[in-house]
DNA sequence: TCATCATGTAACATTTATTGTTACATGAAA
DNA sequence: TTTCATGTAACAATAAATGTTACATGATGA
């Protein structure tokens, strides 16, 4: 499988679209993310219907972040791009006979499950607005070499 | 990406290994994980490596435990099948040039780094021979229902 | 009204990693 | 010396994310 960059890629628009506090089209977004509009579209689509942001067509159209950065957490946006899978390593079969497999299944399960859960508790500590100010500060700390807050690449 | 049950698997035909007590070759043990000899011996090769099996040619021949199980743990294994990534999330790139990427980045790490951590340590606790001694007890509880330690599909 | 901009979405292609398979060499045992 | 079994390279199949094309829909502005 492929690595799955979805949530690391939305929230670096999301943080761009508050920064920017004016509509951001697709291919803007696509051009930071450095992949294909319609490829950011199916991802916001999950954060348009979680209520996270609002998409307007046509001119002056784009993306805006409808929500407040302070009460969102990282883990409500895991969640409105559809809770893909944490893991890469998992089970063979489900509900296997073979109790042998399943004395494994049980052990890797708990392994898997406290780690997940630890994830997510900690996805939940972080809101959108420290990810903002944490920018700030590395912007800060960069003052004086970068005339702006434009994208780089 | 595809799941990877690699771990799993090979936990699964190890237990097999140790209640059976003689070489099963790499036919018995893919016929265990319903997949291709040549897989078995490819996963196999790094527990060899890592001196926990043994594999011999000929008449005979197959793979056998040659550690002790109470003192080999899941985390051991992992190590031996070459430390294949853990999570299926992860970043589009790395080092970036763009502050508001590393503001993000850093977050998701520090929690992906924590979760992975935790991982490792339960696979820490867990011995190949606690691992027996859960299917033993499973063993019991079904005993009357089944004739004997067999694999079942 | 109509041309343009921008999203919405389906359908299909590409990529990347695991998993599956074939082929052939090597070595051990009967 | 035949058969069994591993060792390994090379390649095919598969699955999931990502990339792309195509076209429909709606909003803006001239």
């Amino acid at each position: 499988m492929k690595h799955d960059s979805r949530l690391s890629g939305v929230l670096h628009v999301l943080l761009h679209m508050i920064e920017a506090g004016k509509p951001i089209t697709s291919e803007g977004l696509a051009e930071m993310m450095s992949t294909h509009p319609v490829v950011v579209r199916r991802i916001m689509a999950g954060l348009r219907d979680a209520g996270f942001v609002h998409s307007e067509k046509g001119h002056g159209g784009g993306w805006t972040v409808i929500c407040d950065p302070a009460s969102v957490t990282l883990d409500d946006i895991y969640a409105a791009i559809g809770s893909p899978p944490v893991f890469a390593l998992g089970h063979r079969s489900e509900n296997p006979a073979c109790l042998v497999e399943q004395a494994v299944n049980a052990s890797l399960e708990t392994a898997f499950r406290d780690a997940e859960q630890l994830l997510l508790e900690r996805l939940r500590t972080v809101t959108l607005a420290a990810l903002a100010a944490d920018f700030h500060q590395r912007y800060l700390a960069k003052r004086g070499t970068r005339k702006d807050i434009s994208h780089a690449v």
